[in-house]
DNA sequence: TTTTGAGTTGTTCGA
DNA sequence: GTCGAACAACTCAAA
């Protein structure tokens, strides 16, 4: 019999659709699941707090399938390219299977591994999981890769759509005998701080979570999505993202979902919703097209001029920003959520966002540091991406005058204050008309509600129109 | 090569 | 209260 296969899980912790183990099923050797702990190979970029917290339970849970078709998960710390070697030399593997990853520091290692695996004469099987299209594969008309959402999505629509997914496998070939497995609480992984409080509640980790919770949305809010999931006081939203960051459902496996759905006449509202939740899916797809082709933007603006860009250094404020204590409710209710549960509505992160980096002028690295430490679904391509655009300095970026105002956001999108209500609740018993506003309240509403400003709630840090006017000529400075 | 139309998510002002 | 226009100039994609 041929020596065993590795499997190297990585940012595809799920057994369905997984096309790196069902490469190794086919080999016919016994399989062996791994996965390694190395976050000096991330670097700038190694695993944040919240990211940790969730990768520990969905090790957990993947250990726990694995046992399910008599398998396990062995897990190891330390250099991938040594712990490789060192499985190899234990177990007499013959062949490595994963799954692809984009980012620039993981491409590289990727292929520093591929290269002095192949010398030592193993099998490298590289797969995509994580993508419906290859970066690699699309491109303009001239062979450069797109910078424009839509032009790129209608190309990625107009080719042969992705494969269907696969069921995982039944049953898993054991090694005669299985290498020795670091344990999970050696890893270290939950931070010592339990900053996580609410997150218990609010997430499942693990592939069974995953997929209960695209059955939910498939079946409860995908109707509504145009509208409701601008409102961030009720879920309206699908909340994947942390899901699809660790690979616990695939994308292939959404998409087919969607559009697969069956005993459901298509209406055109439903065919509409399902588009714009595609769509999204889209944009998952185009940050890690703009990352795999332009690899420095975790760093660098993609727009060269905005290198110029006047940002303020202001530490107080950013900190204040970071605990949500901006003194306006929209932004505080954000962040407070962040802090809470790990994860932020869509809309409340571009008001948020738009906050740092046009009215307080703070770099949008900054935030997208914050955001990378404190989100359980932080993701590279996304965070980068989100963060260039919000500062007008990325791909397909907002227009120079595009500024949100915090108060009519609030108002627009959380008019009776259920939101802010929820994360800011020294505020609660503000009437619905000053809830977003409560620097502007008359002294009497602000005592009947138990306020006091700059005590119970801070004063706004800034005016905003002023902030804006200030935002404005800072960009005008770097334009011509 | 040149030209043309378009580009996720907004705000403000004045009629 | 509602509505449309103005808000820069630039870059991108495709004809």
């Amino acid at each position: 019999m041929s020596g065993a296969s590795l499997v190297w899980f990585r940012q595809d912790l799920r057994l369905q659709d997984n096309p790196a183990l069902e490469a190794s099923v086919l080999r016919g050797a016994p399989v062996i699941p791994i996965y390694l702990w190395a976050p000096e190979e991330e670097g700038r970029w190694p695993l944040g707090a919240a990211s940790r917290w969730w990768l520990r339970l969905s090790l957990e849970k993947l250990d726990r399938s694995l046992r399910r078709i008599g398998s396990r998960l062995i897990v190891r710390r330390g250099a991938s390219l040594a712990s490789l070697l060192q499985l190899r030399a234990e177990t007499g593997a013959e062949a490595i299977f994963w799954n692809r990853r984009y980012e620039p520091m993981a491409v590289q290692r990727d292929q520093d591994i591929e290269r002095s695996l192949r010398q030592e004469g193993v099998t490298i099987g590289s797969h995509n999981a994580a993508l419906l299209f290859e970066p690699f594969e699309i491109s303009k008309r001239d062979g450069t890769p797109f910078k424009v959402f839509t032009p790129f999505w209608r190309n990625c629509l107009a080719r042969r759509p992705p494969a269907p997914p696969s069921p995982g496998p039944a049953k898993l070939p054991q090694p005669g005998r299985w290498p020795p497995s670091d344990r999970l609480e050696e890893l270290r992984l939950p931070p010592a701080v339990n900053w996580a409080r609410d997150s218990q509640s609010t997430w499942r980790p693990g592939e069974a979570g995953a997929r209960a919770a695209l059955e939910k949305f498939l079946q409860g809010a995908l109707l509504d999505y145009p509208t409701s999931r601008d409102h961030p006081d009720f879920i309206g939203t699908s909340r994947l993202s942390p899901h699809l960051h660790f690979g616990e459902l695939s994308p292939r496996q959404v998409w087919h979902a969607v559009g697969g759905r069956l005993g459901r006449p298509a209406g055109a509202g439903e065919a509409i919703a399902e588009e714009a939740f595609l769509r999204e899916i889209g944009w998952r797809e185009f940050a890690h097209h703009i990352l795999f082709h332009f690899p420095n933007t975790p760093e660098k603006p993609l727009r060269v001029k905005f290198a110029s860009f006047p940002w303020m250094r202001r530490p107080t404020d950013l900190k204040a920003w970071q605990c949500g204590r901006t003194g306006y409710p929209m932004v505080d209710a954000g962040m407070r959520e962040l802090l809470a549960t790990g994860w932020m509505h869509n809309r409340v992160r571009m008001v948020v966002a738009s906050f740092l980096v046009k009215d307080l002028r703070i770099h949008w690295w900054e935030g997208a540091r914050w955001f990378w430490d404190t989100l359980v679904d932080a993701d590279l391509a996304n965070n980068t991406l989100g963060w260039q655009w919000s500062a007008g300095c990325g791909a397909d970026a907002a227009p120079y005058f595009r500024i949100f105002n915090p108060v009519t956001q609030g108002e627009r999108f959380d008019p009776q204050g259920a939101y802010v209500r929820r994360w800011v609740p020294e505020l609660a018993r503000l009437p619905d008309k000053w809830i977003h506003r409560p620097f502007e309240a008359p002294a009497s509403v602000l005592t009947a509600a138990g306020v006091r400003m700059g005590k119970d709630y801070p004063s706004p840090l800034v005016d905003h129109s002023r902030a804006r006017i200030l935002a404005l000529s800072a960009l005008s400075e770097i334009s011509g």
